[in-house]
DNA sequence: AATACGCAAGTGAGTGTTCACTTACTTCGG
DNA sequence: CCGAAGTAAGTGAACACTCACTTGCGTATT
């Protein structure tokens, strides 16, 4: 890896864990500067500030989230093994890099305004995979807004609870009872 | 009302609205002041700080939740009845002020640590109501922490959407839809 | 193969601004 | 008339960002 590579790698790799920690205000460019073993300034050979950066490692990990998830879920075929798919994913990411999540949580009450209204986000992607689903009379028709919410919800509540330590088991333990509870809720729509 | 505590409900107003508008950390005690028509120094007469302040606006609503969704499921019998309350409660209260959940949902990763460990919390209300029906036969055996965190996450997954306009039917027409997903959740679990 | 050159990367001591909070003083109400 | 409430102009600290300078690396020249 060039050097210029490798330090801007650095930098990200401090400033995610610190962000993910503290929260983006309460980390100071001299943190991540310290954790990342280089001085203030190189910060800005890399970044053009400390707002693009928290833009650039949100939009970077949220949209490989969405393509990673996409990836897997389009092998599958039937509703139901795609919300496993996709689920599964979803956990073994948050146990891989819990920093991450903890980070794209954190900080999307902010970015997610930000993003291009055709981004390419896991929202929409399952969206997608739920209007799919109803077009093909897997599940009741519905409002695909809602359903995708109940989904979110289902998912990423536990995933909160465990960064709260409310939750001790590994989001790996919880894959299947959480596709499970995303299924049964799609199916059961009266609405 | 005594002159005292008008102001400070005056402050609280402000805070609260520009909070949940722009985050804490964008609001500066400058903000605060013009929003609630004083000057800055008045901000601390009745609060020790913009810290304290924000702890006790989160506090204090977050309490008065749990209250409330305490109160109403205490009137009904059957985890199915107890749920429509709560979720009901929270439809309604969400379409009330919305800015007060705004707030909650965006400070909530800071403060939840700050409650005292014995706080009856929202969380601990609905986490009672489950381990009851778990007791009473109502639903399969399972882990209760997970059981609250699904429940929790298809009802304010929604509610984020609505923030963030994503949906935009109001709250109040998905309460059913919302309360059967959290049952269907939460009886058909294979824990 | 050795040397010189140019540029990207890195440094660290500023710098100006913003902001929470203070203080000395005034006004109001019972 | 006294104490609580309110004001407005500070004050000092923190912080993102800059700038003048140095270091290190790849490449071209001899």
């Amino acid at each position: 890896m060039p050097r210029a590579l490798a330090t801007k790698a650095k930098i990200e790799s401090s400033a995610l864990k610190l962000f993910a920690e503290k929260g983006v205000d309460q980390t100071t460019t001299r943190d991540i500067a310290a954790g990342a073993g280089i001085s203030e300034g190189a910060i800005y050979r890399h970044f053009e500030g400390k707002d693009a950066m928290v833009h650039e490692l949100f939009s970077a990990n949220y949209l490989r989230l969405a393509g990673e998830i996409d990836e897997l879920q389009g092998r599958e075929t039937g509703l139901r093994r795609k919300l496993a798919a996709m689920v599964g994913a979803f956990c073994v990411l948050f146990e891989e890099d819990p920093d991450m999540f903890r980070f794209l949580l954190l900080v999307q009450h902010g970015q997610l305004q930000k993003m291009p209204a055709d981004a390419r986000t896991p929202v929409r992607v399952l969206r997608d995979v739920i209007e799919d689903a109803v077009q093909r009379g897997e599940i009741p028709a519905q409002d695909p807004d809602v359903a995708n919410a109940l989904v979110f919800g289902i998912v990423l509540q536990p995933a909160l609870f465990k960064v709260y330590g409310q939750i001790d088991a590994p989001m790996t333990a919880l894959s299947e009872r959480l596709t499970e509870a995303c299924w049964l809720a799609l199916s059961g729509a009266a609405d």
